[in-house]
DNA sequence: CTGTTAGCGCGTTCAC
DNA sequence: GTGAACGCGCTAACAG
C-alpha cells in the first residue's frame, strides 16, 4: 500500500519523473535549489526506488552468489564470513548457494550464472567446467575463483603445494622419517565426486618435502577418507596400528588432526612425545588443542575476492586481458602437536 | 549477447508473446499442439525468462531473507543449511545478512524489509523491535522468526527453559547438588548488546531445576562471558579453582562445554568422574568428544522455518489472524562427560 | 484457445 | 536544467 514512487515523488516536488531519477543517481545536470525540492519530497514521503524496476533498466542485479561447497566446513564458513564482511560495506546483496552433491553442483552451475540473478560470481574450491567459464564470459559476468585457479579466471588462492611441503618439512627438521598422510580421497572417479584438487596438490608438498629429504615414500603411510573428523579418526587407528607406526601425522585439515588427536588418545599414544601430529587451516580450536598447523588467511582471503571482483565489476569488462591470479601467505603456526620424534623410534 | 526475449521465442514459434507467457506459467488455456511448438522454440533458443522482469511485473522478488547474527556459530550455521536446503528445492534466492553489531544490525532491520528486496523474511535468534514487526506487516511481508518468539510473529521454537531443565536434573538425577553454569552474559546493557534471550532462559532453567530440587541456589557457581570456547575456558577455570568446586557444570552451548572440558583437563579433573560436563546443541564434535548434551533439531528448524514461511507465502494473507508457533521437541543425549558425583563430595 | 496491448518502476535519450 | 516519451522483459486483462 505504501508504495511510493518515483512518479509521486515528482508529483509531490512538482518536477518530472527524469528530474527525479537524476538525483538518484546524482547526475551533475540538476540546479541546487530543485536537488533539494526532490530530495525533502523523497525524505518526506520515505520513497525507496524499486530494486527490481531499477535492475531491469539497468539490466543489473546488484547482487553476486557465492557458490560453495559444503558451507558448513570451518574453512568455508570463514571465508564466506570475510565476503559477507566486505560485502556488507557495498550495498550487494550475497546470494548463497550451497553444493553438496554433483546434481547440486550441476543444477547451480547451470542456472546461477544468468545474468538476471547476479552481476558478478565468487566460486569456491570448485573447478568451473568450461563450459560454464564460456557461458559465464560470453553473458559478461565477472567471476573470482576463491582457493582454486583457473587459466582464463581472476582468482584468491594459496598454494597448497608450498603449505604441505612447510607441513612436513617442519616435521623432517624435528627428525621424524616415518611420516603419515591423512587427507581426504585423492580421485578423480566416485569417491571424489565434486572433484576437489587440495588433497591431490598437498599431497603432492608431502611427497615433494619427503623427496627433498631423501626419505623413501610408502604409500601405506597415507589414508584417505571423506572429509570428517570421524572419519579420520578411523584413518589415524589404522595408521598407527600398523607394525612401525609413524611417529609424525599431517593432516590435510585441523578437522582431520583432530580425529589423528583422538584416535592418538583411544590407543594411548601421548601427542606429542610419541606421536607429533600437525593440521591445516588453523580454525579456532585448534588453539585450545594446542594443534601446530599451517594457517591460510580464510577470513581475508574472503574480503580480496570480493574486492578483486568488485575492481571488475567497475571497470566493466575493460582490461580483461589481465589477469589476476593473487596468492596469499600461509604460515606454519608452532604449538603443543609436534616434538622431535621418541628416541630410537 | 545471447539475451534471447519472450518476444524472439514467440516469432520463431510463430505465436504472440502471451502464450509464450502462458507456456511459461503453465496456464490449461493452451492448445497442446501449440504448447508443443512454443516448448521446442524455448529449448532451440535456450529460453531463460529473465527473472526481473518477471518481478517486476509480478510485484514479487522471489528471493527470502535470512538474518542471522553470528552466524558462523556452529548452530545457526546447522540452520542455515536447514533453510537453504529446504529453499533450494523452491527455486527461491536465499539472501543472507550477518549481524555482527548493533550498527550493523539497525542497518538491516532498517533496509532489508522493503517489498523489493525479499518475498519473505526469516530472522533467526534476534528479537525484532516492534517498529520492524509493524513495517512489515504494512509492507506485507511474511516473516516467521527461528528460535524466537514474538507476539505477532509465526515461529519455530524450542523450549529454552525446559532444556536447560532436563539438563540440570539430569545431573541432579545422577547426585549432584553443586552444579555450576557457563552461560553468555545475562544482560540488557552493554555487554550483550544484541539482547539475546537464550542465555537468561536456558539460566531460569538451571534455577528452576534447582529450586525443584530444593538445592540453594550459589550465584557464584554461575559464571558469564561472551560466546566462544576460550571464554568459556577461562569461566570454567574460575568455577573449577573455586574452594568447593562444583562436581558438574552445565554449559548452555557444546561450544563452551568444549571449553570447560579444556580447563577441566588443564586443572586436572577427571570428566566424568570428578566432574561432569553437560552441554546444549549436540553440534557434531560432540559425538567426537564423548559429551553429554541437549539436542536441539537444528537442520529441522531451518526447514521448518522455511515451510512456515512457505505457507505464508502461498495463502498470500488471507488468514493472518491465526499465528503459529511451532515448538520443536528436544532430546537428552547421554555420553561420557556425565555421572555420579565422586564419592563424598 | 490466442494475439494485442497496457502497465510494473525506473533510467535514458531528445527536444525544449 | 528539465520534462516527456520510450524501452527493459514479462504478466495479465481484453478482445476476438
Amino acid at each position: 500500500m505504501a508504495n511510493v514512487t518515483i512518479r509521486d515523488v515528482a508529483k509531490r516536488a512538482s518536477v518530472g519523473v527524469g528530474t527525479v531519477s537524476r538525483v538518484l543517481n546524482d547526475s551533475p545536470n540538476v540546479r541546487a535549489e530543485t536537488r533539494e525540492r526532490v530530495l525533502s519530497a523523497i525524505a518526506d514521503m520515505d520513497f525507496k526506488p524499486n530494486a527490481n524496476a531499477r535492475r531491469l533498466s539497468l539490466g543489473k542485479t546488484h547482487a553476486i552468489g557465492v557458490i560453495a561447497p559444503y558451507f558448513t566446513t570451518p574453512s568455508c564458513i570463514e571465508r564466506l564470513r570475510g565476503i559477507e564482511s566486505a560485502l556488507s560495506a557495498t550495498g550487494y546483496d550475497f546470494s548463497l548457494f550451497n553444493v553438496e552433491t554433483i546434481r547440486r553442483r550441476n543444477e547451480i552451475f547451470a542456472e546461477v550464472p544468468r545474468v538476471e540473478r547476479i552481476d558478478g560470481l565468487i566460486i569456491i574450491t570448485l573447478v568451473p567446467p568450461d563450459s560454464l567459464v564460456e557461458r559465464l564470459a560470453r553473458r559478461g559476468i565477472p567471476t573470482v575463483l576463491l582457493d582454486q585457479s583457473h587459466p582464463k579466471l581472476n582468482n584468491i588462492s594459496t598454494d597448497n603445494i608450498q603449505g604441505a611441503r612447510i607441513a612436513v618439512e617442519h616435521l623432517i627438521t624435528l627428525g621424524h622419517r616415518r611420516i603419515g598422510y591423512i587427507s581426504d580421497v585423492i580421485d578423480d572417479g566416485k569417491a571424489n565426486p565434486l572433484q576437489f584438487t587440495t588433497p591431490r596438490e598437498r599431497y603432492l608438498g608431502y611427497r615433494a618435502a619427503l623427496a627433498s629429504a631423501e626419505i623413501p615414500h610408502h604409500p601405506h603411510l597415507h589414508k584417505q577418507g571423506p572429509h570428517a573428523q570421524r572419519y579420520a579418526y578411523g584413518l589415524a587407528l589404522d595408521l598407527l596400528s600398523q607394525d612401525e607406526p609413524p611417529t609424525a601425522i599431517f593432516a590435510m585439515s585441523d578437522t582431520q588432526a583432530i580425529g589423528a588427536l583422538q584416535a592418538a588418545q583411544t590407543l594411548g599414544f601421548d601427542v606429542p612425545e610419541q606421536l607429533s601430529i600437525i593440521g591445516y587451516d588453523d580454525i579456532e580450536v585448534a588453539q585450545y588443542l594446542n594443534l601446530t598447523t599451517i594457517r591460510q588467511p580464510l577470513f581475508e582471503s574472503g574480503v580480496e575476492a570480493v574486492d578483486l571482483l568488485l575492481e571488475q565489476l567497475e571497470d566493466d569488462g575493460s582490461n580483461s586481458a589481465d589477469l589476476i591470479h593473487r596468492t596469499l601467505p600461509l604460515e606454519l603456526v608452532l604449538r603443543q602437536s609436534t616434538c622431535k620424534p621418541p628416541i630410537g623410534s
